[in-house]
DNA sequence: CTGAAAGCGCTAACAA
DNA sequence: TTGTTAGCGCTTTCAG
């Protein structure tokens, strides 16, 4: 007689789940063919497997990913940082993310920088939960976090930024092009002083916006944008419309860095009065977040390839899974202007009145 | 001389963290003495633990929560799922959980599900992982839903969600008494024809708040509010507006069960024109996001006392961990009526301007 | 293809 | 207060 298992019975379902053991015992084979059969591309014969599967199946078996992560340093785990959450377009892109990882059967940890927590803090904490890889959406990036990234047990990807010169992945909308095709839509449809309301300085999108934006206006031999600072928030938006309303020859073209910050512009310009969108003054965001389809609002944009982008993240990270560890790659994609109501198309066609 | 330890060198940095071992020889001690020093309230002597701290300080030790968590089964990790992110309300939960646990050493493991995924398939992978608690914010809740968490094997919370009867701690603004407010608000400012939109049919919030609302036009000598589905969505709020405009006598107040739905609601009058708001119509929405205070909209709502909320769940939370599992507790906190120019003041009081 | 045994890094009895 | 001894549940050599 087999010597009594002094553990809780295997089956209180839900207090204690089975374990590999259990399983083990219940289709007679061992341990290991437990762990082989629930381990893709692992030598089992068929039979072996099914019945495995079959036991597993019966006591509701599944491996412990926290026992699992412990011998192969994968925990099934991603790591988020994300910091700007008042910003919609990043919990569009959490939730994203979450599902595509849920599809493959792995988990968001999300990471979320305290006050005045450094970033580059959190990643190390990341490291030994033993993710399988990490996306950074945070704007703020230090040298140090970056040479924290650039030696990481596994991939890091810079989500919707980039560092020049840094060994490190990073996966972008092509914001210098995006910033050059509005400043071409404004100049064609006649638009003569552009202004640019920034975000954070420092902040890779708000630089490379503004890089294509100057240029596309400049080979078109208009002057560099008036500027107003906006930190990428609604009241940023708000303050800055009003400072360039306040300009002795306001401008009749305003971009902002960002979706967000172009809808505080427009309710600016709506409280002050004066000028009117778009007869007077154009207005044009990026990003494309849903507030920015709304009646009110009705915001030209430039609409940020999300799916792609997170697609393209997916990749990078499985990559070094499945091979050697590949050198760090950036991905530009193009996005596209999406043409509402705060912009009148070039050709001056009749638009849905509001 | 002591045998040769065959693993790596103990201080490749970033690449080989060092476990416990390590930090036990370089302090002279045991292991069990290194995990001592890591676990706050065993005993301890004042200078092995020193001498370990600093050791550990040394060699940038940390221990390592999955093997933690394979033997106390607390990883560190509180699951959240969520699924309705494109409510504005619930990303900026999501950041102050995140935050809140953040200061406690602790992680947000975030679940999505995904579009026709059962919401109770997630729970399982969630206690697979060791997570020290569950918080649910989703607003489909199944009855096997409510079994699986009456006897799940850590404390889970519904957050923002009531169900009547189940064995499972909810923490919830007091939405009855917010819907009744709103009655006696709009019941005080003379409006004789309320309407309600309603979220997601069976949603809890969306329930209570009508109740509320109903009650209150009704101890008033009102007769039951006009009813239309908004699906607690931008454009539900928007169609919701246009129905009932539709009517042979449009109300001359509109409660919506939620803000986003609200300021569809204003955007769908907007745009319908003929009443004005707040001269013709007051609009009344629960939550208090950030785009309701936007000028364009400046909603009048019933604000959630978010941080409250959030620091009682991680109370019931912590509570288990300090004792004995507690009985399921149910915590209603009031929330508070912001008023704006979507309505006005019941004594005529002059308002900002728009 | 399969099982036995070793051990991932840590905590939890148990003695000392 | 300490160190020793077992394991948590799993994957992984290594023989067979």
């Amino acid at each position: 007689m087999p010597k009594e298992s002094k553990r809780r019975s295997p089956l209180r379902s839900g207090q204690n789940r089975a374990t590999a053991a259990d399983v083990a015992r219940a289709a007679g084979v061992s341990v290991s063919a437990v762990s082989r059969a629930f381990t893709p591309g692992k030598s089992i014969a068929q039979g072996t497997k099914a019945r495995v599967l079959r036991a597993a199946d019966a006591l509701g078996y599944q491996p412990n990913p926290l026992a699992r992560g412990l011998i192969t340093r994968r925990s099934g785990m991603v790591a988020i940082l994300m910091a700007e959450v008042s910003n919609p377009f990043y919990p569009t892109v959490l939730e994203t993310f979450a599902r595509a990882l849920s599809a493959q059967g792995k988990h968001v940890m999300l990471f979320t920088p305290g006050e005045d927590e450094p970033l580059e803090a959190l990643l190390p904490r990341a490291f030994g939960y033993g993710v399988e890889g990490v996306v950074i959406t945070s704007a703020k990036l230090t040298s140090e976090m970056m040479s924290v990234c650039a030696n990481a047990p596994v991939p890091v990807v810079l989500f919707n930024r980039t560092v020049e010169g840094a060994d490190v992945s990073a996966v972008c909308c092509d914001n210098e092009a995006g910033g050059r095709s509005i400043a071409r839509f404004l100049v064609q449809g006649g638009r003569r002083r552009a202004a640019f309301v920034a975000g954070l300085e420092g902040a890779s999108t708000s630089l490379y916006r503004e890089r294509g934006f100057a240029a596309g206006l400049a080979e078109a031999g208009l002057p560099a944008p008036l500027r107003a600072q906006g930190g990428f928030t609604f009241d940023g938006g708000l303050r800055a419309a009003t400072e360039l309303l306040a300009l002795k020859t306001p401008p009749d073209a305003i971009f902002a860095a960002n979706d967000i910050m172009a809808l505080g512009v427009l309710d600016g310009l709506r409280r002050a009065g004066g000028l009117r969108v778009p007869e007077d003054v154009w207005v044009v965001g990026f990003d494309d977040i849903a507030a920015s389809a709304w009646p009110s609002f009705d915001l030209t944009t430039f609409r940020q390839p999300i799916n792609r982008m997170i697609a393209e993240t997916l990749r990078i990270l499985d990559l070094a899974e499945s091979g050697a560890p590949s050198s760090p790659s950036t991905v530009l994609l193009p996005g596209r202007l999406i043409e509402r109501g705060s912009t009148e198309s070039a050709v001056g066609a009749v638009r849905e009145p509001f």
